[in-house]
DNA sequence: CTTTCGATGATCT
DNA sequence: GATCATCGAAAGG
């Protein structure tokens, strides 16, 4: 099984579901991803590249690290061909790698809440401006296949004010790990 | 259960 | 000075 990094943002998002991805042997399998596309209102490319989204623009299959609302930092998978500006948001995770470390950082008893957002997904790994623009096959992160069969579920994105209607977020249907429930 | 609101800082206008 | 792909606590039903 391999992921196809040159495919388009929505593509993507859902082939990602499942995979699980860790930081220096921490983390989970995906359950929630966001799309985010060229000449999309709501992304941070669509004004063009800047030194904060310049990684965006990079190859494909690397990490696009940013700081939303001055605390939380949100980790993407960048996608399309390079010098596009696409990109999926990782938004939850399963934890099944490195529990103590991510409940340690978290300081949250329940385990549905160790990494079910995006802030918390970041938290929970240690993400930070560090990681912004490595690839995502290599330490300190490692993307291993699903071992089961996802059943997808979708609906529109959260957190943003334009194009909010596109059903862009997709998950694992009926999963306890979602950040918000899925149609 | 729901809604509201403050924290916090880099980036862009 | 305004914006922001969020979170958590607090207050209200």
């Amino acid at each position: 099984m391999r992921l196809d990094f040159n495919a388009d943002p929505v593509s993507l998002a859902r082939q990602l579901l499942g995979w699980t991805l860790t930081v220096d042997g921490v983390g989970g399998f995906i359950v929630e991803t966001e799309a985010y596309d060229v000449d999309d209102a709501a992304s941070r490319s669509f004004k063009g590249r800047t030194a904060r989204n310049a990684a965006m623009f990079g190859p494909p299959g690397h990490a696009y690290v940013y700081l939303i609302y001055g605390l939380h930092w949100c980790l993407n998978v960048v996608c399309r061909e390079t010098g596009h500006g696409a990109a999926v948001l990782i938004r939850a995770l399963a934890p099944t790698h490195g529990l103590n470390v991510m409940r340690e950082r978290r300081r949250v008893a329940k385990i549905e809440l160790l990494a079910s957002g995006p802030g918390r997904v970041g938290q929970a790994l240690g993400i930070d401006k560090r990681l912004d623009g490595l690839p995502l096959d290599r330490p300190p992160f490692e993307l291993l296949p699903p071992i089961a069969a996802i059943d997808v579920a979708s609906g529109p994105r959260i957190g943003i004010t334009k194009a909010a209607d596109l059903p862009w977020r997709f998950g694992i249907a009926g999963s306890p790990f979602l950040s918000r429930r899925l149609g």
